[in-house]
DNA sequence: TTACGGTACGTAAGCGGTTACTCAAATACT
DNA sequence: AGTATTTGAGTAACCGCTTACGTACCGTAA
């Protein structure tokens, strides 16, 4: 890092040991406070920086934790998909800066995910990782060497520590809103992909409303679009082609979709909201500048990011505690697609 | 980290020296194959990862770049202008997992950047910075400590490594743009705030157009924003109620600005590009959503993050070599809102 | 006065690797 | 065959800091 100052010679100029030295820096205890002013003041004045490689190496604590993402290849500038996971990522530095820590992050880009974990692993506490890094197996063989904790997928393997949004309630939050408050019975759903556990708690959660409202509810999802617009927009084609009149609203799995299926219904001179309620989920920027504007569940990224890096806190703390569930309540947000008036859809 | 195999063991147990075991984990030279494989063998079998910590100790590399950004506070879900910061961290975070090193990230929160970089130095071989995260004086202090790449700003400071967008040669492009392509003479500019050198870069670009056109071109802004949408609706107000026929075109120094703007002419019954052009300045998410669709200038974020980690990584091989500063080219995004015909403009 | 607990520090043994030096054996060159 | 190199590997001195122990000194209770 750079050849400056070391604990050596500010405890030689201080005249103290590098005992002391030490417990000054960090410890705040066992010395009178005339030392410790005079070691500061040594310090300062060398402008010495404690080697945190040999300070990690003696104390065994990094003070690094990790963040492990999935990048989903070369997305363009324009790629939505990718927000939500800047947000987690944002949450995550966030919380671990207050607390004192770094962090690192690292992009699983397919495969070699777990050679990089590997790598990552060696320079951290501990890791929190998000949904889809890593296969199962390898996240198995990473949690055996720190401590891990997952975000964002609800079905936590190996006793994970975990932290997620509500997908289940939200979806059931956007379906029961288009019963009660629109007074729409004939719902549709658009899943995403079929081994994505996002879409299928969705879906669960959509299934619910219409069952709790008494009304007929599938055992599995009509169609399934991939999560991107124009994914959606496919999928609803071929719903569309498979009824003789369109459905009077369609819950999709996420925004990208829906907003692909916003433009089915224009082709197909559809009129939304007024003849087919349109909604979606996760609250993408876009969301609110489409036409009409789409009311869709927001998922607390960011608070995820935050949350899980705090679970790891305390779980570096205490690794014997409980395994630590924490799942976000997620926000439903009313724009106009479904039927709701404009006015407050526009901020 | 964990309190596994060391390199005793496994050179105990493969039957060599400690030295060997440890060239054969990177030096790639000096042993023979056999070696190589009996000692790979015995880590393997002992699933041993060398200790990060003691790696760099001993070696005074840690293997770890880091990366400095501003946090504009509490910025909302839907916050536009944070998008930009999360392109440079993904575009860093890949040229640095690509090269093998780890990246660590930390948003400087107005006060205390420096206490932060400080604990971020000691961790990292190097920093690259974006504009913004640090004070001139802090970032002095850093940069002699470990070499330090900057990000964003055209003014970079101290001598040190550069990476950045050609601002002046997109608002130059577009500004040209408006005359060549659409005949246009009268051209506005909304500048962002005074002290931001990409807003005054901006300024010079369109300046240069509007003279290599033998046009007249103002010396200084005419009206500036913050770069907000409210900001540069007033700004556009302030304009517009300063002279008696509104501009041709305006060209806006960022696209939160112009989408203000766009609100404005509304107001006023002025149809955009009809009557007035406006272009913005970095293709944030929404200018393709806007109606209607923004023209912009497209800036690489991801591109610098990548370069800039490229570049530190390069002089942390060669510290002496002579300062690099990188300005990599802007794109002309053309859409509807200068007059361009509406089809590829919606994606 | 003596015994004892508490404070304020110092000593020095690690922490787990890296790497400059050595050295013997194998190989290459005259 | 004799010598100069190269190759394969070992020894051990660090890297800079933390921390378990040990010690000297001081105040206090018995």
């Amino acid at each position: 890092m750079n050849d400056k100052a070391t604990i050596y010679e500010v405890a030689r100029m201080s005249g103290f040991s590098t005992a002391t030295v030490s417990r000054v820096m960090h410890d705040g205890t066992g010395f009178s406070a005339t030392t410790r002013d005079s070691v500061l003041q040594v310090a300062a004045q060398l402008g010495w920086v404690p080697n945190h490689s040999a300070r990690s190496l003696a104390s065994r604590r990094a003070g690094i934790v990790g963040l492990l993402f999935p990048d989903f290849g070369e997305d363009g500038p324009g790629s939505e998909s990718a927000l939500y996971v800047d947000q987690v990522i944002r949450g995550a530095e966030r919380a671990a800066t207050l607390a004192g820590d770094a962090i690192l992050i690292a992009a699983t880009r397919g495969h070699g995910g777990l050679e990089l974990a590997r790598s990552v692993v060696g320079k951290v506490d501990g890791l929190v990782v998000l949904a889809g890094s890593l296969a199962a197996k390898d996240l198995a063989a990473i949690s055996t060497r720190v401590p891990v904790v997952l975000m964002a997928t609800h079905t936590a393997p190996h006793g994970l520590d975990f932290v997620g949004a509500d997908n289940r309630g939200g979806a059931a939050a956007i379906t029961a809103h288009l019963i009660s408050a629109h007074r729409i019975k004939d719902i549709a759903f658009v899943a995403g992909p079929r081994r994505s556990p996002d879409s299928r708690e969705r879906f669960v959660g959509y299934r619910q409303a219409l069952v709790a409202a008494g009304l007929q509810a599938p055992a599995s999802p009509e169609v399934h679009g991939d999560f991107t617009e124009s994914g959606g927009a496919e999928a609803l084609e071929t719903l569309l082609a498979g009824r003789r009149t369109p459905p009077r609203a369609v819950v999709f799995g996420n925004d990208e979709m829906a907003i692909g299926g916003l433009a089915v219904l224009r082709r197909h001179k559809l009129r939304v909201a007024a003849e087919v309620a349109v909604t979606g989920f996760d609250d993408i920027a876009t969301a609110r500048h489409v036409r009409p504007t789409l009311t869709t569940v927001r998922q607390p990224m960011r608070d995820i990011g935050e949350t899980a890096v705090g679970t790891l806190l305390a779980r570096l703390a205490d690794r014997s505690a409980p395994r630590q569930t924490t799942v976000l309540p997620t926000d439903l947000v009313l724009r106009t697609s479904c039927g709701c008036s404009t006015r407050g859809g526009s901020k």
